[in-house]
DNA sequence: TCCCGAAGTTCGATTTAAATG
DNA sequence: GCATTTAAATCGAACTTCGGG
């Protein structure tokens, strides 16, 4: 391998000089420029490529992330991998992938394994109520500690930073849809009222009943049990709401899992979707515009989420290398409504 | 941050039997088990942990993987990574992710980074046919070349390992499926033909008529063109067979998304899937078991694909620290067929 | 000679401090 | 003192070689 002494001796001069100039240092104005390109061109001509442990060891960084995703299978996951990807790649960054799979011993293991690897930062996708990402930061030795950003979900630490979507508005959005569509019977799949999305979309559905006098029905509201398998749940709550006999011309799932299994289960009742029943999503996963029918949905602007992170993480490793403190960031990001084929006028 | 310097002087002895002592080195044999357990204690005391970027440079070694992926939003990725990762976490390396997205300059300039960074390994998978992967890999110095395999697709080269399914048996087991249920007039859309894996599973159908007697009819037979937009291109071509009015009971697509393409355009013509034509996929992408209906299909065990993937990097690495040279490895893996509901009987 | 331990070198790039004409 | 250039120290671990008892 070709090493920067191999350039000096080739160029005739030390590898001091051939450092400054390839890394184009302050002192390299002090360098006739003949001599730059004499060097530049010899380390051309021998494919010099700079050993990058020898740099991060001298330089202490690794120009690397580290991403902790708590599913990789989730759609939900890839999207905003996509926009993180693609931010880092800008900067010069590269992403180390860690998949939990929603296992706290393997988010322990992982948070100690990209530290000792030297992450200059993590992006963390919000998790698994079970998982309590507060705590096991509590216990990271404060020299060890890297600007970290959480996604989805907001921290009590003041360490973390946030990306999130405006939960409240985008429950608002599916039933202000259903409304305007006419539907005044409506179901609601709700999510665990554990998460605090799921209580934040309520609140904007409950809101907006309120202000325009939509009366909500109990009898027409579940709730989902377990996070995860949110397609049988979805289903198995929509058989219990048909059982229930109070009809509905319009269904507000969780997310768009859930509004899957509702429209099976409508389906394996008889009903067709949007003709015997509208339904709405959250999210917009990549499947939801392939549906049988395409989901309306109401669209969390992932990539744009992996963007944001990757840009508040850069700011603050700018930050301390300039020792200066950077303080958390919030941010929140609008969601949109997606209209497709499973939602029509009554 | 704690050094090995640290540890020695705390517990009263050199650097050099630190490292011994910690890494149980051969020499450890020679030093008495009470220094040993001192300095283990010392280091555990003062939260000694090794800097991975001299022991880089020393070595010579990332522990570190490249995944390159062609579009890490597609779900057929995303499985297969799953796999990956679990089985790179279990022998101590991690996964750096490169999201090329179609791009073939993308791809290039991953490669190069990939290297300089000293992955130890490269894991590709099957890509657009318009980036051609041998070509780009001739161009890297013999020096920096280390072992790679692809997922999904073979390579003329035979520096390459791959890891495929078996497509011909695949394609087998969908028309043989269909021919089982009682259907003998089957419509198929078929992959590109450039793509080696439609040829495979083409073949596979072929010869399963010879054999059986089935007649399959030109007229009922599309080929997608595009190889991005299965969706749009499964409904268009599915359009057009319903048009020529030869009429069929039954449907081959060429993946999954092909087939939701399919489902759609039959149900936009009023027919209802199983009930008057059955739909086959391939694949099983984390979608298919939540479709409406639930897709039959030919699963492709992904996370298989990756563990097999990074089994043969393990052995390839451990070869090459042996200065042995590994040839290449090349597995075919079985398909396995996944009925649900878009089939059923004539 | 055997056991135990340490000094010194190496990996390759960067940076400080200093030397040349 | 100025414009150029460089020797030497540094980063931290690991390995080679050597010495004392």
């Amino acid at each position: 391998m070709i090493t920067i002494r191999d350039v000096a001796r080739e160029s005739r001069c030390s590898p001091t000089t051939v450092s400054i100039v390839l890394n184009n240092a302050p002192l390299a104005n002090y360098i006739p420029q003949e001599t730059k390109s004499r060097i530049k061109q010899v380390a051309e001509e021998l494919g010099y490529q700079p050993n990058l442990f020898a740099r991060s060891l001298r330089s202490n960084r690794s120009h690397t992330i580290g991403v902790i995703v708590y599913d990789i299978s989730d759609p939900y996951s890839t999207q905003i991998l996509r926009g993180i990807e693609n931010s880092l790649y800008e900067i010069g960054y590269l992403p180390i992938l860690a998949d939990i799979q929603n296992s706290d011993s393997r988010f322990r293991n992982y948070l100690n394994i990209l530290l000792q690897r030297r992450v200059e930062g993590l992006i963390l996708f919000s998790n698994p109520f079970y998982i309590d990402v507060d705590k096991e930061f509590e216990r990271v030795p404060e020299k060890r500690k890297v600007p970290t950003v959480l996604i989805g979900r907001e921290s009590r630490l003041d360490t973390f930073s946030s990306v999130v979507v405006n939960n409240e508005e985008g429950g608002r959005m599916a039933i202000q849809h259903l409304y305007a569509l006419g539907h005044r019977k409506i179901a609601f799949v709700k999510g665990p009222e554990i998460f605090l999305d799921s209580r934040q979309r309520w609140k904007g559905i409950a809101t907006f009943a309120k202000e325009s006098g939509l009366v909500i029905d109990p009898e027409l509201v579940v709730e989902l049990k377990q996070p995860s398998a949110s397609y049988e749940e979805g289903y198995r709550l929509t058989q219990q709401l048909l059982e229930r006999g109070h009809s509905f011309t319009g269904l507000v799932a969780f997310d768009d899992m859930t509004a899957y299994g509702a429209i099976r289960a409508l389906k394996t009742a008889g009903l067709e979707v949007p003709r015997d029943c509208s339904v709405t999503g959250f999210d917009d996963t990549s499947g939801a515009a392939f549906y049988n029918p395409p989901l309306t949905t109401v669209r969390q602007p992932m990539e744009t989420l992996g963007t944001l992170s990757v840009g508040i993480l850069a700011e603050a490793i700018q930050a301390s290398l300039q020792q200066k403190v950077s303080s958390r960031v919030q941010r929140v990001v609008a969601p949109e409504l997606v209209v497709r084929d499973s939602t029509a006028p009554v």
